[in-house]
DNA sequence: GCGACAG
DNA sequence: ATCTTGTCGC
């Protein structure tokens, strides 16, 4: 099973959320992340009653096998823009970027950049920023550094994960409770 | 054959 | 992703 939340955000305001439970397909295998998890994501995404400008996702964009993450597969099918963010790449090699917030280098995968390291906070661990569907490299690492600052992890991801991980978390309450 | 490997 | 242990800073 799994947990899936989208939230949509203006500013540091939480305007909107829609969590949901859903079957992953088959277990988890990397570079085929929007097979297994992409229709989850969609529905979740499907389920806000207004659409945000530009979807955050947790998945990589070119960083992929066929040039083609769930953050690209997700841009296409529900026709908004999209930056993908993730701990790690995928396939793309670079190194480190400096330790200062704001601070990147690039990761190339078969000779192309195609994705930044990017520095959200100080003397913490990088983050991954993927240009996406209809956004550029250098937007996607602008507006991540936009909603971050306190913490590593860009506010929108924070609150979607906060939501899932509750909704699970009361699932797994009820069906204890059931079972004694 | 072994390690790597978005989540 | 999950799990465990330890450290640092407000």
């Amino acid at each position: 099973m799994g947990w899936v939340a989208a939230v949509r955000m203006e500013g540091p305001e939480l305007k909107e959320w829609h969590v949901l439970e859903g079957k992953a397909r088959f277990a988890y295998e990397p570079g085929l992340l929007a097979l297994r998890e992409g229709p989850l994501l969609e529905a979740a995404f499907r389920g806000l009653s207004q659409w945000p400008e530009l979807l955050m996702v947790n998945a990589t964009g070119r960083d992929h096998p066929r040039k083609a993450g769930l953050a690209v597969h997700l841009g296409v099918v529900l026709g908004v823009p999209t930056l993908g963010v993730t701990r790690s790449p995928l396939c793309a090699e670079g190194s480190l970027p400096s330790n200062e917030r704001g601070s990147r280098s690039p990761l190339f995968y078969e000779g192309q950049c195609v994705a930044y390291w990017v520095r959200t906070k100080t003397g913490v661990a990088p983050l991954v920023v993927h240009p996406g569907w209809r956004v550029e490299a250098e937007e996607a690492v602008r507006i991540v550094l936009s909603w971050t600052r306190r913490y590593r992890t860009p506010e929108p991801l924070r609150q979607a994960r906060k939501k899932a991980r509750q909704a699970r978390s009361s699932h797994l309450l009820r069906v204890e409770r059931e079972l004694g």
